[in-house]
DNA sequence: TGAGACATGTAATCGGTTACATGATTCC
DNA sequence: GGAATCATGTAACCGATTACATGTCTCA
């Protein structure tokens, strides 16, 4: 129940703060959580559900102006369905068709429950990506015997992606477990900042 | 109707033969289509879908034994519906949220209707993820910001990715534009690992 | 005065997931 | 004789898409 990844990232949208489906709506079209929305006919209705779910309670503003605006926020049953949500394990069928939701996993416990619980999904993502490469790289072989080109190109393709995702997860793990605070400057937040050339971890071609 | 990526892979998995239900569900669970199905429940009433559509026809095989399997094939209107959905351009939303409905696509469009179409699809394919990637681009330079480390890694992972795709399809239009490739391997991995190296002598235009 | 953004929704439809149901066949 | 697998489905539920409906406010 209202655990879709649009639920989720509605979920923490309204972690930082109250928001009317409006203000949602603009939000997911105009940064990468489009991803999990567009239209609000996606989004009113998930607002409902939760709603009805307890999870969100909506509360009309500017009740006596001409443009009341109904406005959410999260529930004490909704933050803990949250981040409960958050505690979840990366699933191999959720590294197969829902990457974007471990991402947001990712971001979300990130921000709400600290570096150890990001790096934990970081940590299973990895494991899971891992070996579903391994299992593509089998089926290319597989393939190379019956297939016709295209499709293994196709499997290329996704070895590629998995090899990416890889690289990204051992790179991000590597500097979350950095001690947190390089302070050398004395300026802790900006002294991050400022690595305008990638690097990237190292290499990249 | 009918043309949920679903019901593409399957018009795909009959296109070369028939097939019944179990079938399917045997090809989707074992390869890299299971990332579009997994389930009788999805299948089943799929193929009941498309035989209401007319895409396909069921036959009884076996009747008079006592393990009758239905067998589908494509009709005439199948096969033009098939084609038909092979055509369609690749759009900025596929690119977001179902690439591997674009990669089954690829491989589909190159086995059936050949090499040009499958170039086509590639080059559209190319362009869209690269202007994606530019606008998560921009999207990360505004995060710094404001937003979160942890949002920030998500859309380096992104980028990440599209940066994967982009190359892996310069890759294949290029292989795929080179006359009549011999494509002998004597040692696939080294050979496969001369994508990163130029050593393939034949570079992007 | 009309376009376009603000703001909130509903209804129809479609399709996927989960879970259940049924019975035959094959293998140990 | 019991388990696994072959084989085919159905029903309940959930949630996303599309398209529509309604009205306000702002600005040129």
């Amino acid at each position: 129940m209202s655990d879709s990844p649009l639920a989720l990232a509605i979920l923490g949208s309204l972690w930082r703060q109250a928001r009317s489906g409006y203000d949602l709506l603009r939000v997911f079209s105009e940064t990468a959580l489009g991803g999990f929305s567009s239209s609000p006919g996606a989004i009113y209705p998930a607002l409902k559900r939760m709603q009805r779910h307890g999870l969100v309670k909506g509360e009309v503003e500017n009740r006596d102006t001409l443009r009341p605006r109904q406005v959410y926020r999260l529930t004490a049953a909704g933050i803990e369905a949250f981040k409960q949500a958050l505690r979840q394990p990366v699933t191999r069928d959720e590294v197969m068709r829902q990457e974007d939701a471990i991402l947001l996993r990712f971001v979300l416990a990130g921000e709400v429950l600290g570096r150890d619980e990001a790096l934990r999904i970081l940590e299973e993502f990895s494991r899971e990506v891992e070996s579903y490469g391994r299992e593509l790289n089998t089926q290319l072989a597989a393939h190379k015997e019956t297939g016709s080109v295209y499709g293994e190109y196709a499997l290329q393709q996704g070895i590629d992606v998995y090899r990416a995702h890889a690289r990204w997860a051992r790179t991000i793990i590597a500097r979350l477990k950095r001690p947190a605070a390089p302070r050398r400057t004395g300026r802790p937040a900006a002294a991050r900042r400022g690595h305008k050339t990638p690097g990237n971890g190292g290499r990249r071609s």
